[in-house]
DNA sequence: TAATATTACCTTTTT
DNA sequence: GGTAATATTA
C-alpha cells in the first residue's frame, strides 16, 4: 500500500477526534499506555480506532487482542470495529472477547500436541457448574465442623472461597486456623471438580493461571501470540485478570488500557483499583493520557459531577468540560434539582407528573428517561407504584440500578435512593426494637450495642458519580423521608451526597 | 429422626 | 417480611 493511501486511512481514523483522543489513538506502539477516560468522553471510539490503527500500521489483525468484561461490550466493540477504515473484513479479524471468553479459548486449545485441559488433569471438556449446583458441591467438600470453626454457612463459605481465589492476600488476614481450613476445602473442591469433570466460571481464568505457572512452554507460546493487547474498563480488573494479562505481555508487545478510576464500582466482587491507580508501577514506562472533554451532558451537570471529586490529587483528577454544549446561558442547562418526598408512593406520583410535563415542554419522550436506584428493592417498589398509577399499557422510563446503568445515557435522569444508609449504602445501627428473646436479653444486659458500619464509602461515591453522569440534559436528585425496609418502617435522613452538589 | 421453635441475615453482578 | 440455618423438642 502506498504511503498516501496509508495516511488517508489514518486521517479518517482520527477524523472528528479532539487532540487528546487523537494522541491516544496514534500513540507510538512501543510502550504501555493508559487512557484515563472521563464519563462520556468517547472511550469506545478511541479504543476501536486504536485497534484499527494498530491493524493498519503495526501488525496482522489476528495479532491484536482486545479484552472486555461483558459479552455485550465485546459485541458492541466488534460491530463498531468492522465499520472502520483500516480494518480488513476479508481476513481474520482482531480477537475481541471477554477475559473469561479468552481464558476458555486458551483452555480448549492444544499446545505442542497436548490439550490444555489434559495438562490440567481433565479427561474431557469439563461441564460448567453454576449457582445451586456449586453450593451443593461445596456442601459435599466441607464438613459442618469446618464451617463451624470458620463461623460461616455454605453461602458465606462460597464467598470466602471465591475471595481466596480472586484476592489471596485479603484471606491472609484471617486467623491461621481459618486459613488452613479454607486451604483444605479449596483443595477438596478442586479435586472434586477434576473427578467429576466440572468447572466453574472463575476457572476459566484460574485454570489458565495454573496452566501458565506449571508449563513454561505454554507461557512463551501465548506471550508471543499478540503484538497489541487492549483492555477496556481497566478499573474493573481483578487480580486474577491482571495476572492473566501479565502472562500475555512480553517484551514483544504492549498494553493499551482504557478506564476511569472514578467509575470503579465493582470492588465488592473483587475488582482492584490498584493497577489503574499505580499503572506506571505495574507497567513500567507507561504513558497516561486523560480524556476530559465530555460529549454527553450539559455544563450544569458536568459542574455537579466535577464537584464530587474536587478533593482528588491532581495526577488522576479529571475536570470534565463540555464538548457538545456552548457557553450561552441557554446551552448551560438547568442545575440538578433536589426533591424530598414523604414516601415512594409520593415520589412515584411526582416522577410521572414531572416526566409527562418535560415530555410536553421539552419534547423528550417519557420512555427515553431513566429512574436509577441504589438497590433493587426500592426500584421494584417504585416501579410497581408507577405501573399501578399509570396502568400497564404505558411505556415506562428505564428502571435500572446505578450499577446496571453504567455505560448508558439518558436525556432525563431521576436519581433516587438518596438517603443515608441506602445511598451511600451501609448497615444502620441496630434499632432498639425487640423481636427475639435474644434481643430482650441484650436489652437487659447490655447498655450499648454498636453494630459496625461496614461499607466502602469511596466506592459509594464513585457509584453516585456514575449515576450523575448518566444524565444528558436534566438531572433530578430524589430522596424519601420514610420507607419500609425489611418489613419495618424506618425514617431516613437525606444522603450526604446531596451536600456535595 | 423429624417436627417445630428460634435466630440471624438481608446491596450492587458478570462470566 | 421472607428465608435459611440452627437449636430444641418429642
Amino acid at each position: 500500500m502506498n504511503r498516501k493511501i496509508k495516511d488517508t486511512i489514518i486521517d479518517s481514523l482520527v477524523n472528528g477526534l479532539n487532540p487528546p483522543q487523537k494522541k491516544a489513538v496514534t500513540m507510538p506502539i512501543g510502550r504501555h499506555c493508559l487512557i484515563l477516560a472521563g464519563a462520556g468522553c468517547g472511550k469506545t471510539a478511541v479504543l476501536t480506532r486504536r485497534i484499527a490503527f494498530c491493524a493498519h500500521t503495526h501488525c496482522e489483525q489476528n495479532r491484536i487482542l482486545a479484552l472486555t468484561f461483558t459479552r455485550k461490550a465485546a459485541e458492541e466493540m466488534k460491530s463498531r470495529l468492522i465499520k472502520l477504515s483500516g480494518i480488513n473484513t476479508n481476513t481474520v479479524l482482531p480477537v475481541v472477547t471477554t477475559f473469561h471468553g479468552y481464558g476458555l479459548k486458551i483452555l480448549r486449545e492444544t499446545v505442542n500436541g497436548i490439550r490444555n485441559t489434559e495438562r490440567l488433569g481433565y479427561k474431557a471438556e469439563p461441564q460448567l457448574i453454576t449457582g445451586d449446583e456449586r453450593l451443593s458441591i461445596l456442601a459435599d467438600v466441607s464438613t459442618i465442623e469446618q464451617r463451624k470453626t470458620l463461623g460461616v454457612n455454605i453461602k458465606a463459605l462460597d464467598d470466602l472461597i471465591a475471595r481466596r481465589a480472586v484476592n489471596p492476600h485479603k484471606v491472609n488476614q484471617l486467623p491461621e486456623v481459618s486459613q488452613r481450613i479454607l486451604e483444605e476445602v479449596a483443595e477438596n473442591l478442586s479435586r472434586m471438580k477434576i473427578e467429576k469433570n466440572f468447572w466453574e466460571f472463575s476457572d476459566m481464568i484460574l485454570k489458565v493461571l495454573t496452566l501458565l505457572s506449571q508449563y513454561p512452554d505454554i507461557v512463551s507460546h501465548y506471550a508471543k501470540k499478540f503484538s497489541c493487547i487492549l483492555v477496556d474498563e481497566f478499573q474493573d480488573t481483578n487480580p486474577l485478570q491482571i495476572n492473566m494479562l501479565s502472562s500475555l505481555l512480553s517484551s514483544e508487545n504492549n498494553l493499551f488500557a482504557v478506564g476511569d478510576d472514578d467509575q470503579a464500582i465493582y470492588g465488592f466482587r473483587g475488582a482492584d483499583i490498584g493497577p489503574i491507580m499505580h499503572f506506571q508501577d505495574h507497567f513500567p514506562g507507561a504513558e497516561i493520557v486523560k480524556l476530559e472533554t465530555n460529549y454527553r451532558s450539559t455544563p450544569s451537570i458536568l459542574n455537579a459531577a466535577n464537584r464530587i471529586f474536587s478533593d482528588k490529587p491532581p495526577q488522576y483528577r479529571k475536570i470534565l468540560k463540555s464538548g457538545k454544549f456552548g457557553r450561552s446561558k441557554e446551552d448551560h442547562g438547568q442545575k440538578p434539582k433536589k426533591y424530598s418526598f414523604v414516601n415512594h408512593s409520593e415520589m412515584a406520583e411526582w416522577i410521572i407528573k414531572t416526566g409527562k410535563l418535560i415530555e410536553k415542554e421539552e419534547a423528550i419522550p417519557f420512555p427515553d428517561m431513566a429512574a436509577l436506584f441504589r438497590v433493587n428493592e426500592t426500584l421494584d417498589y417504585t416501579k410497581s407504584e408507577i405501573v399501578r398509577k399509570l396502568g400497564t399499557d404505558t411505556t415506562l422510563p428505564a428502571f435500572l440500578t446505578v450499577h446496571g446503568s453504567k455505560g448508558l445515557e439518558f436525556p432525563v435522569v431521576f436519581l433516587c435512593d438518596l438517603e443515608e444508609s441506602v445511598f451511600p449504602s451501609y448497615r444502620l445501627r441496630r434499632s432498639h426494637r425487640i423481636r427475639t428473646w435474644g434481643d430482650l436479653l441484650k436489652k437487659i444486659f447490655t447498655k450499648k450495642k454498636p453494630d459496625d458500619i461496614e461499607c466502602d464509602f469511596d466506592e459509594e461515591k464513585r457509584l453516585f458519580y456514575v449515576g450523575v453522569t448518566r444524565a444528558e440534559k436534566i438531572l433530578f436528585l430524589l430522596s424519601v423521608k420514610e420507607m419500609k425496609m425489611h418489613g419495618r418502617k424506618v425514617f431516613l435522613r437525606p444522603s450526604r451526597f446531596l451536600r456535595l452538589l
